[in-house]
DNA sequence: AGTATCTCCTGCGTGC
DNA sequence: TGCACGCAGGAGATAC
């Protein structure tokens, strides 16, 4: 499941194969991912260089001459390099290749279609997808004061809070569940029981767990592949994601499990506190 | 505006 | 062996 880990570890694996590079080719072979491709997608990027590439949120920009081609992994996404000459066929659910210096083939497999391809030539900030994300975790904006501005008046759980792109970027759940353990604090608790000092080792533990995930080349649970088709090691160091009924790293207690809105909450009832 | 719920999709594990 | 079913979840859409 991409999260920002996942983006960014792939956002690192493509780009010496697509900077600068000249679009040769684009075929699509399946139009309806979570919005449909745009019909006229290929004729609009054939030729066009791709100028730099980059990550906002978990999504990969490839900022182009005319514009900016906008992909999201969604669920169980995935983009490699593959050398044209070798014509390594494609699959079922390999949706989308991009040609480049008719050397590189950048190829988007995606079995569940949640992701997406989209082609905008607005500025970003513009964007409705991207005019009201909030701040990238990894950055100085996000930080205690800001944090405990947003929780104090919100009756959510910080689990939730975390999680809401307006708030934070790129916190998916397993990252969250991480995060609150590290931080110590019960996923269920309500925002605005957090004190500022809560608020600071949280902001601690999102940013530490996110960069160590970012080193390990993200989280490989099922899905998620590198670029170069390796997967990520993160997996080994998760404490309480997945290990329901296991032992707590820390205590020993048993981890345990419950379902908010949809998706699993892991957490040590010893180590996390319900404030 | 904030919050909760619904929705898209396929592959996999489980139980009969 | 086969089938029905439930589950996983990013995040926009929708309804209050």
């Amino acid at each position: 499941m991409p999260e920002l880990p996942e983006v960014e570890t792939t956002l690192r694996g493509i780009e010496p194969f697509l900077k600068h590079a000249k679009i040769s080719n684009i075929v699509i072979r399946h139009f309806s991912l979570r919005w449909p491709i745009n019909p006229q997608l290929a004729e609009i990027l054939a030729g066009q260089t791709i100028q730099q590439l980059y990550r906002r949120a978990k999504y990969l920009l490839l900022q182009c001459d005319n514009g900016t081609l906008i992909i999201h992994l969604g669920m169980s996404g995935r983009l490699r390099i593959l050398t044209a000459s070798e014509n390594i066929a494609a699959e079922k659910h390999d949706h989308f290749d991009l040609l480049v210096n008719n050397e590189h083939i950048l190829r988007y497999t995606d079995p569940r279609r949640f992701g997406a391809i989209l082609w905008t030539e607005q500025p970003l900030a513009q964007h409705p997808l991207f005019a009201h994300l909030g701040p990238e975790p990894l950055t100085e904006l996000f930080n205690t004061a800001y944090l405990f501005d947003k929780s104090k008046t919100r009756r959510c759980t910080i689990k939730t809070l975390i999680m809401n792109g307006k708030i934070v970027v790129g916190v998916g759940n397993i990252y969250a569940n991480e995060a609150l353990f590290m931080a110590g604090i019960y996923p269920g608790t309500i925002a605005n029981k957090l004190t500022s000092k809560d608020c600071d080792r949280l902001i601690t533990a999102i940013k530490v767990i996110l960069a160590r995930a970012i080193k390990a080349g993200g989280t490989t649970l099922k899905d998620f592949r590198k670029s170069d088709g390796k997967p990520g090691y993160f997996a080994q160091e998760l404490s309480v994601y997945g290990r329901k009924g296991q032992a707590c790293l820390q205590c020993n207690n048993l981890i345990e499990h419950y379902k908010e809105a949809q998706r699993g909450s892991f957490y040590c009832p010893k180590c996390q506190k319900n404030i």
